[in-house]
Formats: C-alpha cells, sequence, structure tokens
DNA sequence: CTGTATCCATCCGGATACTG
DNA sequence: CAGTATCCGGATGGATACAG
C-alpha cells in the first residue's frame, strides 16, 4: 500500500476517473441498474419477470439498463431460439461480486432514513 | 429478520424508494457527491482546496453538490465571517458513516478494471 | 475568496407505436 | 414474449459574466 499504487490510472470506455469510486458508480449507478443486480441475485428471472417486478419502468429503459449491465460483464443474457422468445437474464461472477457492497448501501440507505 | 420489516416504506424527499440502495444513490450517486465525500475524508477542506481537487468541475457544479450534501446531513459547512471570505467544508458523523462503503467501492472498481 | 445568475446545448427518460 | 423506432419535454450540466 505505498503510494504509487494510487498513481494507476483508471481507464473505462476511454474515459479517465480519479478513483474507483467513480468506476463502480459507472457500471451501477444508473437508474434502475442496482436494483436489477438486486434482484437478480435472488433469482434468475425472465424479462416479463422483471418488468412486473419493475412496473413503474417503461420496456425501453428496462432493457437500455439490462444492456448496459451485460456490456459491462455483470448480467449474462439467455435467448432461447423458440417462439413466443424467451430470455433470461441472470448475474454472472462479476455481478455475485458486487453484492455485499449493494447489501451494505441498503443497510445505510434504510438507516439514513431512520436518523 | 421476517417478511413484515421488507414493508416499512422508504420515503425521502417526497419519493418513494424500493430499497435502501436507492436511497443511498440519491444521496451519494450525484456526479461527484462521492469524490468531495471521499476527500473530505481525508482532511477539512476550504473551497479553494476543493476546486484544486476538481480542477475540470465548474464552481457552480461543485457548490451545488456540496449544497446538497449539507442539506442531506453528510457534510458541515462552517463560514467564517472575514475578508476575503473563508468556507470550510468538513464531514458530519453521518457523513463519515457511509465511507466503509466508499472503500469498498473503490476496491471493487479498481479491481474490476483490473479483469 | 466564495460564491450567484443567466443562457444554452446536450442528454436522459417517458409515451407511444410498431415488429419478429 | 421481448423487444425496437421515433418523437419530445424536462432535467442536467457547462460557459460565461457578475457580485459581496
Amino acid at each position: 500500500m505505498d503510494a504509487e499504487l494510487d498513481t494507476e490510472r483508471l481507464i473505462y470506455r476511454d474515459k479517465e476517473y480519479a478513483c474507483g469510486i467513480d468506476v463502480t458508480l459507472a457500471v451501477v449507478g444508473g437508474k434502475w441498474k442496482a436494483s436489477i443486480l438486486w434482484h437478480l441475485a435472488g433469482a434468475t428471472m425472465r424479462f416479463s419477470d422483471l418488468q412486473r417486478q419493475f412496473a413503474d419502468t417503461t420496456r425501453k429503459m428496462l432493457t437500455q439498463q439490462l444492456r448496459e449491465l451485460e456490456a459491462d460483464g455483470l448480467v449474462h443474457r439467455e435467448v432461447y431460439p423458440q417462439v413466443p422468445p424467451k430470455v433470461e437474464y441472470s448475474l454472472t461472477d462479476k455481478g455475485r461480486s458486487i453484492f455485499p457492497i449493494l447489501q451494505q448501501m441498503c443497510e445505510w440507505g434504510k438507516q439514513y432514513l431512520r436518523d
């Protein structure tokens, strides 16, 4: 843990970040992303399942957030080639690795409202 | 830890949140907020110090983020009535309480980029 | 030094309609 | 069932100038 470690460049998608925090927020800070990860941690879900969970979100937004999570390697998208289509979303190992942080954010947020 | 606990309403500033995570993100998810808290955890800073740290941010944005952090009770703003003015920003206990989470976000973000 | 006020371009997200 | 395409209004954030 010497000072040199702090000089490493944090580049993600052609953007430089001052700190790992901002990288994390870039990945899970989207409007619905943390909640999506939270729900997928409990169970693999079909698109329609997620629509039910996020009833106040449009398909467009849900799709968009899921695509970004997939591109970032946190979510796996499995398409079953059948009619009608069936698509299942689940967490990757990388997606699961952030769960402890989400748990603490959940606790902190609830505690924050109590004070 | 029974199911009833999950029925508690999470209301913050007239908005309802599905989960504590979104409350936390509402408080520290702003564009520069996490980084500001991170820097203030190390030391109380004057406005000009923060300007130096966030050289690519405008005064307007910096002020705005600081005001919101102050309104949310994470940051204390101390004004010294003198000319030229001197204003110091520091963390409140509540602000300090989120530091462990920021640390983990920092680590996760750096690890994420390594993979 | 520590801000505010104003203007303005861009982005983001919602509504709606359409598709394989 | 699981999306995509298009349009559009409001929010967001930057540039710049002004102020106590």
